[in-house]
DNA sequence: GTGTCCGCCATTTTT
DNA sequence: TGGCGGACAC
């Protein structure tokens, strides 16, 4: 790339100097438009934000408050306005969804020069690339790779076993734990506190974490733990190479910072420095992620570490009304610690949140999908509603209902695409292809499918490969001839593949290479054969894999893009709601929001409660703030006084967040009574809800009127006799049909009632 | 080396 | 109840 600003020049170029520099100033205004327009539309407090560029600034957004657009104005603005080349900015966020936005809508606003922004990412990402620039200060040598979760947790066993540590009374999963805990609070074996190295494995926490990085090491790889405190350890263990890139990052920003833990903390402020141009936003209310390391104290005493930083506060809300505003403004209210800011909708009082009581889940999920069928009824597009939940569990219900009557529905979230098995079984392979010595990557393939490889075989070739200092594959080469016979003839087939693939790599485009590598490996055929309806969704992955492969020119490229994005979000199409756990709904928006499951023990959750007491319980409390901050027009929360959990029936009381909403700005609805009969005297056993229904009279009506005619039935494609597939049930026939609604003979789960729409002919 | 059975566990999830 | 991992038997 013939960028002249791109960061590998080191020689740290003066910037484009803004005023401090009249001839290039005057050259960078004759060069470029007039940034002012950036600037229209903008309220006084968001214009403020982007204009604040000089020394630290917080920027505390509320949700719905256009965080998003002064975000992206301020870089844009300090781009167009020549302060800084592209490659002087650092901007990071917490997902790649959220880098990848951002530079979307910056190159809205800018045009090419995003392109410029190599430091716009992840904290992650940007920690890989800080890594791949020094990598033998951190004992790395180049191109070392990074391992998932799964891998550390493989590379972690084998350490324990090592260590003669009984894994039955210490998980690795727990130790893996630690480690990641560890690391997120920034130390390295050698900072442990001594109570801490000792708390775990009969005392030898200590000795196993830094096992664990030794071996991390041998294999040159990292976790992602370290991508993270290796930076960090860097920039601290070399003041030259700190210096370097405190001059190069003339302006810091930080999305979310709430959501910063202990490591990422240091690092900013490292990197900072005192006079530092570091702008944070965040919101104090919205930080959910402190069970993983998060810390709201980064926040709180922003102001306090910075010292001169100036604060904003951005409180115009342009998403919801104001009850809905109200309610979640009322609530979060009850937490201590907390900045404070108070919201003011800017689009009008609306609808009042609704309140409604349920005899059990089932109840609640009918009455759910009655108001979206309704809503549809009405000319409503379910894409523009969503049930956000606080634990998957509380999806079965719902979608059970949907399945029922034929609501299409989606689930976001849940496993992530290169998290599931077959994608990261297709990219061990790819991986091995690249570097022959990614040894957990050989393992996990070597006998995928069976070639008759045990773990007897991989054991001897492992002791071989240590006692030697070489790889697995290498080991596996040398040991062919001692192997058994079956594992002797499988092993060859398959380095004799590897040599093949390898030979090929540059004669054929990645994508094209992965799918020989499925086909010949024999990968694909065991998923085709497999008769499970699970199989047929593996093999859509795996095809999903491959075309998100087209556009990379190089494995290597697609290889280093693939450890640390993967983005391969499903296609949105059709009208559907969404079902996603209220974490997953944090930055998202809906005009409609359906909030189940508001009882003690579920939300706030009691484990939440057990193990973090207050701070917990204030945890839960802004997720619940989140939760309705998610809703533009209506907020309906409901509760269920009888729950299956584990299929086990359980009671509960409505939770303490339904007596903390403010009764003025909620309407109590009241669901007809379950097949016992409702009574509610569980609630009026708690004050708060009580008053609800006492001031009020309950409606009993459907939440919302369905005005518009019945749907008419569609031709149906099928036929009866005719078999189908489901995504969930499987194969089965058809056996009977009314309209569209189908009655299904399913091979594995039995006779059910699905819609046409839900199966494809089979 | 592979298949099966048993026992355990069961919030939230990104990189 | 259901999914998963580990132990054990063939």
């Amino acid at each position: 790339m013939a960028d002249p600003f791109d960061l590998d020049d080191f020689d740290d170029g003066p910037a484009p100097a803004g005023g401090s520099h009249p001839l290039s100033a005057q050259a960078a205004a004759a060069a470029r438009p007039d940034p002012s327009p950036l600037l229209e539309g903008l309220n006084p407090e968001q214009r403020e934000a982007v204009l604040h560029t000089e020394g630290p600034l917080l920027v505390l957004a509320g949700a719905g408050t256009g965080k998003t657009r002064v975000l992206t104005t301020r870089l844009a603005w300090i781009l167009a306005g020549g302060m800084a080349w592209p490659g002087q900015i650092l901007a990071v966020t917490f997902t790649n969804k959220a880098a990848r936005e951002m530079k979307e809508r910056i190159g809205r606003l800018i045009g090419g020069m995003v392109e410029g922004m190599t430091w716009l990412g992840t904290f992650h990402s940007i920690g890989v690339k800080i890594l791949q620039r020094h990598a033998e200060l951190a004992g790395l040598k180049s191109g070392f790779s990074i391992l998932d979760t799964d891998d550390q947790l493989r590379l972690l066993k084998q350490v324990m076993e090592a260590e003669k540590i009984d894994e039955k009374r210490h998980p690795a999963r727990q130790m893996a734990g630690l480690i990641d805990d560890w690391k997120n609070r920034g130390l390295a074996p050698d900072d442990l506190p001594e109570t801490e190295a000792g708390a775990f494995a009969g005392g030898r926490a200590g000795t196993v974490y830094a096992s664990y990085q030794r071996r991390l090491k041998e294999i040159n790889a990292v976790d992602f733990g370290d991508l993270l405190l290796e930076p960090l350890r860097l920039l601290r263990s070399n003041p030259d190479l700190l210096e370097e890139y405190r001059r190069r990052f003339r302006y810091m920003l930080v999305d979310e910072y709430q959501d910063t833990n202990v490591a990422q903390y240091m690092l900013l402020r490292l990197l900072a420095g005192k006079n530092g141009n570091i702008c944070c936003v965040g919101d104090d209310d919205q930080s959910i992620y402190g069970w993983r390391g998060a810390q709201v104290e980064n926040i709180l005493r922003f102001e306090r570490d910075f010292p001169g930083a100036r604060t904003i506060r951005l409180e115009r809300n342009y998403r919801s009304t104001a009850h809905i505003l109200a309610a979640a403004s009322h609530l979060i209210s009850h937490n201590r610690g907390r900045l404070g800011k108070t919201l003011h909708s800017q689009i009008g009082d609306g609808e009042k949140v609704v309140l409604r009581a349920h005899w059990d889940d089932a109840e609640e999920a009918r009455a759910i999908a009655d108001d979206l069928e309704a809503l549809r009824g009405a000319g409503g597009r379910l894409s523009d509603t969503a049930v956000l939940v606080r634990a998957t569990f509380q999806m079965r219900a719902l979608e059970e209902r949907f399945i029922e009557i034929g609501l299409p529905y989606r689930v976001i979230g849940g496993p992530r695409f290169y998290e599931r098995m077959e994608v990261r079984d297709a990219l061990a392979y790819l991986r091995v292809i690249h570097s022959p010595d990614h040894d957990l990557a050989f393992e996990r393939i070597i006998n995928v499918p069976k070639r008759g490889i045990g773990a007897a075989s991989v054991k001897k070739m492992h002791a071989f490969a240590r006692m030697r200092g070489i790889s697995l594959f290498r080991a596996a080469e040398l040991m062919l001839p001692d192997l058994p016979a079956r594992a002797r003839s499988g092993l060859k087939a398959l380095l004799a593949d590897f040599a093949r693939w390898r030979a090929q790599v540059d004669a054929m485009p990645p994508s094209e290479l992965a799918e020989t590598v499925l086909d010949e490996s024999g990968y694909a055929a065991m998923w085709k054969s497999d008769n499970s309806p699970k199989a047929q969704g593996r093999l859509e992955n795996l095809k999903e894999l491959v075309r998100s492969m087209e556009e990379f020119d190089t494995l290597a490229g697609f290889l280093e893009h693939v450890s640390l994005v993967m983005a391969a979000d499903e296609a949105a199409d059709g009208d559907r709601v969404s079902v996603m756990t209220m974490h997953a709904a944090k930055g998202l928006e809906f005009d409609t929001v359906f909030l189940p499951g508001w009882e003690e023990g579920l939300f706030p959750h009691q484990r939440a409660l057990d193990e973090t007491g207050e701070a917990g319980l204030e945890e839960e409390r802004r997720l619940a703030y989140v939760a309705i901050t998610r809703a533009k027009r209506r907020a309906i929360i409901s509760f269920a006084h009888n729950r299956r959990v584990h299929n086990l029936w359980q009671t509960a009381l409505p939770s303490r967040f339904i007596d903390e909403l403010p009764p003025e700005h909620v309407e109590v609805l009241r669901e007809d009574a379950g097949p016992s009969g409702f009574s509610p005297s569980p609630v009026h056993e708690r004050g708060g809800f009580a008053g609800y229904g006492g001031a009020r009279d309950p409606g009993t009506g459907p939440l919302i009127e369905a005005r518009a005619e019945p749907r008419r039935a569609e031709p149906c494609p099928y036929e009866i006799g005719q078999r189908i597939f489901h995504q969930k049930f499987g194969y089965g026939i058809i056996t009977g049909m009314e309209g569209d609604r189908l009655t299904i003979e399913f091979e594995h789960t039995g006779t059910k009632r699905i819609m046409a729409g839900f199966v494809k002919a089979a």
